[in-house]
DNA sequence: TATGAATGAGAATTCATTCAT
DNA sequence: CATGAATGAATTCTCATTCAT
């Protein structure tokens, strides 16, 4: 019982660490965020930072990294729950664009401060953004292995350029001051990349 | 002949800050970059960069700048040379994709450094970086309205999504230890995005 | 128990810092005092000055501020032990020259340090400094209210002439290489000064 | 010819530098000023200073003694013009106040740099300022010599005491945001230092 | 003489992290 | 587990002075 409710505890406080994290790193960026900040946030002492995370960089790393695997978990559900790859993509995208238009404070913190540094970038890209990568390439090489999707283009460099241009997107309505709605924009991306990706009968390659 | 000698002394010695503040931001980012390494990359005191640049951030952005204004004047000379939207979208993504190729370390910092603070960002963005996205829309509402180019995805839109593929493709090879060479992803990338763009006879929208 | 032991440090240590900037303030002048050497000897690590002072300013400001309320308060309690107007003014003047001819050191910082700036100088002026003046008036008004002083000279100037003699000797003191002890020249200055400011019959106006 | 025209324009430009260095030192202290503004103020090269001075401390040095010096010379004079040490001194002071509140740039120079540094104020000290005493301290000396001033208040006692009253109204008035014209004091405050000096009859010792 | 571009030493302060309590 | 006082490394930029022209 007290291990459990310690356990709670434990979790609900590791939680609102996170949470002070997204706010500060999100108004400052990463360099200017100061972890004192973030514990005065959280309701914590600047030493209880440490025992939640092992430092300011691995903080945000983890940031990014649960609500990355929490992203990618619900895309993947998504994209399983119907079997036409065009409707997968479409959901994936979809979701992309919709859990970040949810929350502006950690879309800042996902278009700007996953590049504080080279090294820092590519540990990420290595990471769940690569698995991201990797479930889009999925689903153009099945679209593709199905003929619905063209096969003149490498499903790597398509995935790149799915994720590309709905990045460049989020990264758009980030930094606007009055952005537009994203949900508004998803209709016209899809069917310019679709209709990229798609297979024409009157191609000859 | 003061002035003159003087003004070229000048020049040479503006240049050479700028190529060591391209090398040192390129390996250690911005924030790990030394003012002190620049000037000995430089050849120059650590006084004098400051006679150059009125600090850190004010060379980098001039840096980005100056690069960006150079590129910006040759893709649009690239687009001035041919009539055809798509020839001229190739064109210029292709001189996009060249620029950075040939300057790794030049790419380095515009892939990764651009982005290093949101205020930072937001000012670079609204420079070169909103001109170029301004040349590619008005590429695309120039093929929207001579029929080539679909009409019913906002121009914008289109603007930032081929702007987003293309700058996440330079991002992978920047990042990769092995990068496969960028003039070898050009063709399928602009496959995709010209038959996302084109107009085609069967859509009824 | 904590914090009475916590506050207790906490008070050692803010005493050895401002004692020990007494002594490099004393030696190398403002400017030339370095924080380093002050939390050398204070026993400290350099980050710790700035956990009991704001800055370098402020810890020359706290120093003379606290050193001069403990004399102010001492100058009135001995002005208030008798009723002699004659007999405050002189003990309070041999309070001044007993309290910095103790403490060479801190002499030398508030005769020559207290001049650091403008702006500095001003603020010091119109906080202690300016209460000792009021204390030195005020002997001097009651004086001249009870016959035994002049009143044909305004209170303020002749008690701004009173601290500029003191002064004057007391930094003659802290410049001179063999200096003569204060307490020998008390006597003949409090001679000159009670003379000046005495009311003779023979005076007409 | 040449060498009395080169002449003449050499003194029209350290006169020009030093007064701009007057205003600037009197505007932001010695450790604000700047020795480029000093020189813009002059019109002449960063340079050129150095022609004319040693350094930065040697322009206030310079500043201080030449003024220093004119200033005694007419002290002297006023002096000699009568035989009563008592209006002597009533002269010289006069002359203190007069030509400081002649120029106020100059009066903050002399208030508050002059005593920048202690190796600085011991090297003034004893330059023009020990002559000035000197010629307070003769002009008692006299006095106490012809029976009008006291002999039992050691003359250089005196003469710093006279010095530092006067110092003391000087610099109250340079503080001041709006200060009590010096002249409307010099009354009050030489009745109380002529009363002090005097010998009375009554007096004892 | 005059210039002013170049020099480079120099220092206050911040803040992530630790560890005694 | 939690605290928060203490640490101390680390770096930009300034500005008096020089010297080639």
């Amino acid at each position: 019982m007290r291990g459990a409710l310690g356990q709670r505890s434990r979790e609900r406080k590791r939680g609102a660490i996170l949470r002070a994290a997204v706010e500060v790193f999100s108004e400052r960026g990463y360099f200017g965020a100061r972890m004192r900040e973030v514990a005065k946030r959280a309701g914590v002492a600047d030493g209880t930072l440490y025992l939640y995370f092992e430092g300011k960089e691995h903080l945000l790393v983890s940031l990014l990294e649960e609500h990355a695997r929490a992203f990618l978990k619900r895309a993947r559900q998504d994209a399983a729950e119907c079997d036409d790859p065009r409707e997968k993509l479409r959901r994936v995208v979809e979701r992309h664009l919709a859990s970040l238009e949810n929350d502006r404070a950690l879309a800042r913190v996902f278009q700007i401060e996953l590049r504080h540094s080279r090294r820092f970038l590519r540990q990420v890209a290595r990471g769940q953004v690569a698995a991201y990568l990797q479930l889009l390439q999925e689903i153009i090489e099945q679209g593709a292995a199905g003929g619905c999707f063209r096969a003149d283009v490498p499903a790597e460099v398509a995935a790149r350029a799915v994720f590309g241009a709905v990045d460049e997107l989020i990264t758009a309505w980030v930094l606007a001051s009055r952005p537009k709605p994203l949900a508004e924009q998803s209709g016209p991306l899809l069917r310019l990349l679709l209709e990229g990706l798609e297979a024409h009968e009157r191609r000859k390659r």
